[in-house]
DNA sequence: AAGTGGTCTAGACCACAAA
DNA sequence: TTGTGGTCTAGACCACTTG
């Protein structure tokens, strides 16, 4: 049954050698998708483990998406399928990352008093002012992104000038500087360049690219921050895996 | 300190209330993003519960990316921004759930023996033939997906039939059958309809869509089912959240 | 009723970071 | 050196599913 054992004295923890284990045993067929595994209190036993650290095992093949558990019942083989899968924004995050190279260019900064659908949904009424801008945002001297953003434009916060610089681009855009946001809501969309955009980016008009539109709220539960980046999807890859791929 | 306490008679578990207390001091301002939360010695003194269940709340904020762990240091509260978004398909995986108002339309069956892409990603010789299967996958009625999909014509395993039946459709699309699947790989982008697509979708030419493609490995780590989705932003809505949503 | 996963304790020791 | 998170044990009892 039992075909490799855990090494004590290893620097890896128990744990993490018995979801190899695991791991390796669903890769060969052993545990077909679908089958039931064997229990946690029978796992710890043929291992040699407390039932806690058979227990944290499964967890990782949880986490990973390859087991499902059911109380009362069992730990069960996922089925592979394109449903079960992830994007995460990685690639985003790392070119933000690296602000050394890094550059911004400011297109467009106005103040906009004219009704639009950004007042509704920054909770403004329709002649109220709002500050828009758009940025074209540079890696490594190449157009990244574009980014337009519509920000209230309230006398009692910052000024306009730390608006646009600190908490919308370090903020929203870098996570690691100030933050002043609790929450946000994320909305992935296909889109085409126009013209205009597609000059911008040094791209061809009417190529499809990702919209990633955002709206951002304070900690007092107030709409600050809403806007849109587009970005090719050749600059920001969205890959996932299902399944088993180490073994 | 301590502003609410746990009930430990309640049906709700000790970590689980720990947490909504956590969270919902995150939110209210008293850890600020970036700020170090209370030790998890500390917090299980507090809440008089042990160390592991202290460490198992913690592991919930953790989980929903609310705070990051850094061994020796302490635990961060994490600012919130586009990076960290993430975005699953459960949307899709719902539509195919509801198998009772699933229609499968095959648009197009048959067996190509010119060279193409598809068959580099299957690694088949150019002259090797591959199954060529488009559908349109209906739901309540309505055009959901477009989907095209190339596996190998291979003579040794089951028939034509089970191919474009069992494995792909019940397999990769709906995950409560019958898989074969030992992992996948996909690709999410922005794709435009040309007329056939948009005729078969009841939908305009040239609106920006979702292709989602897929490249499915059997147990023997050979690529078997390589294809797409095209299917609309609208019935496939891509949403995220980031920071604290529930108080 | 028996078997499964889920929660919880009260300790112990280790690995790592920061002062 | 001290404090932090990370791992681990050997039990216990509970909630749930299944026969």
């Amino acid at each position: 049954m039992v075909t490799k054992t855990i090494d004590k004295t290893s620097r890896m923890p128990a744990y993490a050698q018995m979801a190899d284990i695991l791991r390796a045993s669903i890769s060969q067929g052993q545990h077909p998708p679908g089958s039931r595994l064997p229990a946690e209190s029978a796992l710890a036993k043929a291992y040699g483990v407390s039932a806690m650290t058979a227990r944290q095992a499964v967890s990782v093949l949880e986490e990973e998406g390859l087991v499902r558990r059911v109380q009362g019942s069992g730990t069960y083989v996922r089925k592979v399928g394109v449903a079960a899968s992830n994007f995460g924004l990685e690639s985003l995050g790392s070119v933000f990352a690296d602000q050394d190279n890094l550059q911004v260019r400011i297109v467009k900064a106005s103040v906009k008093k004219t009704p639009g659908v950004e007042k509704e949904v920054l909770g403004l009424q329709p002649n109220q002012p709002v500050i828009v801008v758009e940025r074209i945002i540079l890696h490594q001297g190449e157009p990244f992104t574009l980014h337009i953003s519509y920000t209230n434009f309230d006398p009692t916060s910052p000024t306009v000038e730390s608006m646009l610089d600190t908490v919308v681009l370090t903020g929203l855009i870098f996570q690691e500087g100030y933050s002043n946001f609790k929450r946000g809501a994320l909305r992935l969309m296909p889109a085409l360049l126009d013209a205009r955009e597609a000059k911008l980016l040094g791209m061809p008009e009417g190529e499809p690219v990702f919209k990633l539109e955002h709206l951002f709220y304070d900690f007092d539960n107030r709409p600050t921050a809403f806007g849109w980046f587009l970005v090719s999807h050749e600059k920001m890859p969205l890959l996932s895996k299902v399944g088993v791929w180490d073994e």
